[in-house]
Formats: structure tokens, C-alpha cells, sequence
DNA sequence: GGTATTAATTATCTTTTGTTAATGCGTAGC
DNA sequence: GCTACGCATTAACAAAAGATAATTAATACC
């Protein structure tokens, strides 16, 4: 494989997931496309059924809800990630999250219809899906854990050693939804802390 | 397949999940033990790993954390609901979750080293693991959203409307942690409510 | 059936968060 | 460079939730 290929990044995880052989591994990068995206593009609305999902080669992107009108950020996503509303994705269902990149873009795009085709042709690809769906449930039970047992401090702190990340490159207010909590209130827990 | 069989209830699950020749549900069934287990018994304890998941025939059980000393409630399950700590089964690594009975219950416990076994022999149960994961992931997702979308009070008319069941099987400081909020506070919504 | 325990409610007070508005800060665009 | 806009902070007040304790209700057990 070329170096500098766009497959490289995503050669490395999912060989982590999925050792494949070099011909399992031509038909699975068939399913993807290449796409540059800007900053602030939406790559699915809330209401729209998503047949996308996204590998993050470089760049930011979020998950978010919108209610009465005010958007809340349900995830951030950065390099090496796969970003998608996988409700929409998996149920082929109107999506409740929209997508949302926070920097300029470049992205593996996975064709939900060619992946249908690859599984069908090959089963073993189920065991991608069921390695994504696997990887996605733990994480997000980690996440909402966290909920029921921490405070909103808590979580703030908690995000602040396990992602430092995010405070980087997500602005504040960005970040206060995603901790179900108002801007405010955020900058009330930073000020206490410091 | 005899009525009085008890997997009877399982059968009729499975089946929406994954239709399976004769053959392959018997292959299936032949990974599952029948229990009975009585009211307030901990099928899974905080640290231990899990290897086993659970269909409930009949009965109630609980998911829960314990932080501090307190017990936290995760999730409620009933009949014809599977539990499991699922990171915990999945990975194969100790849990963060118990698994508590509620009332009496029978189970049909599925043993993850025979469902392995299974599954290598027969890769087709993969679209099984696969279909778990998803369902748990989707459930999962709806949940957590509540908590960065809707207040307290919300969330419990949310369970009011969508899971009734819960509010006349379980005790009341159980459904306050999982709501994330304490019994006081609970029984103030529903006074505010009323 | 009566007693002991546990659970739910109510009351009081403290802490935290939400709301609204004002201020300060930085950046993008002209 | 100036302006305008969005974002973060701060302030003041209202609303909600946490903590503790007392009371009432429900239940479990002998």
C-alpha cells in the first residue's frame, strides 16, 4: 500500500478491529469515497436518513441534537474517528442528530448501500459491524454513566483528564451542552476550579 | 417446537431478530441454562467479569453502579428482555455494573464461552451478536440523550409515557438514581406533577 | 396480627444551576 | 484600522436539586 494513500489511517484501525487479507481489504476501501469538506458544513440534517458514515482523515466534526431551536452537541469526533448518526444509519431511520464539522474536513466516506453489498457478498464484513456497534455501545455507556453518577463538575473534570482534547479544539459553549449543562453554568465550574 | 418449552418466550424474540432454520435454533438453544433465581439476588457482582447474559422468562432485574456505597441504578429489564453488563461480557473484562433481581425470576442464561463456540463454528450467529449490540446501542443512545435534552422532571414524564411498567414494578429511589436525581427530589416531581 | 424495617413524603436549609442581562474579549470581515 | 459579531465571563435573581431530619406509609418478618 502507498504511504501516502488516503487509506493509510484507516488501514491502521481497522486492522486493529478486522485483520484483513490484501484482496478482503481492496473490497472493503471500495466502499468508501474521498471528500473534503469546510468548516461548519453540515453533512446530515436532523429529519434526513442518513446513508453516510464518516472516517475522520483530518479535521473536527460533532454530533448534535437541536431542540427548540438551540443546538446541543451529543459527540466530538476528531482524526482517526468514525463520525455518523448511527441510529439513522443502522435503522435507515429519520435522524434524530445532525452532523456537524467544527474545522475543515478531509474524510472517508462510507456508502451504507455499498457496505449492505459487501456484508452480502462477503459475511465476515458482519464482523465490522458488529465490532463498530460493539466499540460505539461501550463508549457510549461510559458516557452516560456518567450522568447518573457524577455531577456536572465531576464531568467537567473527568473530561478534562480523559479528553483533553476537546477543550482544545471544541468552543465552550459547544462543550457545555455536551456536559447537559449551560454555558453559564460552565464557565461557573472553570472559574471554581481555578 | 413444544409449547410448554421454555424457550417458548425466546424463540419468539429471536426470531424477529434473526429467523433460524430448525437446525440452527437447536445449536442455539444448546447454549442457554435454565435458573431460577429468587427476589434481591446479585446474578453478576461490581468487579467480577461477566460471562454470562440473561433472558428473563419471568421477573424483573436491574442493572446498577455502586459509587460511594450507594446503589445507582442502570437500566430495568422484564419479561422478555435480555441483561447482561454487556461492556463487561463483551470485553470480558471485571464490570462496572451489578446485576440484580427484582422479583423472582426465571432465566435462560446464555454462556458467553458456548456462544463463542458457536459462533466460530457458525459465523452466521455473528448477525446475532451484531443484532444485540446495535438494538443495545440504539436503546442506549435514546436514553442518553434524555439527559442532555430534557430536565429531570421530563425524563420522568418521558418514562411515564414510554415504560410505565417501570414505575409499577420498581421501587421508587431505584427509578430516582436512574433519572439521575435523589428520592427527595423524585417525590417533589411528582408531587409538582399531580 | 403486631412489631421492626424500609420506603416515601414533607419540611427546612444550603448549594447548584437556570435565566437574563451587562460587560469584556477576540476575531472576521470590510 | 475599525466595526460588528460571536463568545466567554460576570452579576443578580429565580428555580430547582441536594442534604439532613422528621413524619408518615408500606412491607416484611416473627
Amino acid at each position: 500500500m502507498n504511504v501516502a494513500s488516503p487509506f493509510q489511517q484507516l488501514h491502521a484501525v481497522v486492522s486493529k478491529m478486522l485483520p484483513l487479507t490484501e484482496k478482503e481489504w481492496d473490497s472493503f476501501t471500495g466502499i468508501f469515497t474521498y471528500r473534503s469538506v469546510p468548516k461548519k458544513f453540515f453533512l446530515l440534517q436532523v429529519g434526513q436518513v442518513s446513508r453516510e458514515a464518516y472516517f475522520i482523515n483530518k479535521g473536527a466534526a460533532r454530533l448534535l441534537f437541536v431542540k427548540d431551536g438551540e443546538e446541543i452537541s451529543a459527540n466530538f469526533m476528531f482524526e482517526n474517528g468514525f463520525i455518523a448518526s448511527l441510529e439513522s444509519f443502522l435503522l435507515q431511520a429519520p435522524s434524530r442528530q445532525a452532523i456537524e464539522t467544527i474545522e475543515d474536513c478531509d474524510l472517508l466516506v462510507l456508502s451504507k448501500s455499498k457496505l449492505d453489498e459487501l456484508t452480502k457478498s462477503n459475511p465476515r464484513f458482519n464482523s465490522f459491524s458488529r465490532a463498530i456497534a460493539e466499540m460505539a455501545f461501550v463508549m457510549l455507556q461510559r458516557r452516560a454513566s456518567s450522568f447518573i453518577l457524577d455531577s456536572p463538575e465531576e464531568r467537567y473534570q473527568n473530561m478534562l483528564k480523559e479528553k483533553p482534547e476537546i477543550l482544545e479544539r471544541v468552543p465552550q459553549h459547544m462543550i457545555a451542552s455536551y456536559l447537559g449543562i449551560t454555558p453559564v453554568s460552565l464557565s461557573r465550574i472553570r472559574k471554581r476550579i481555578s
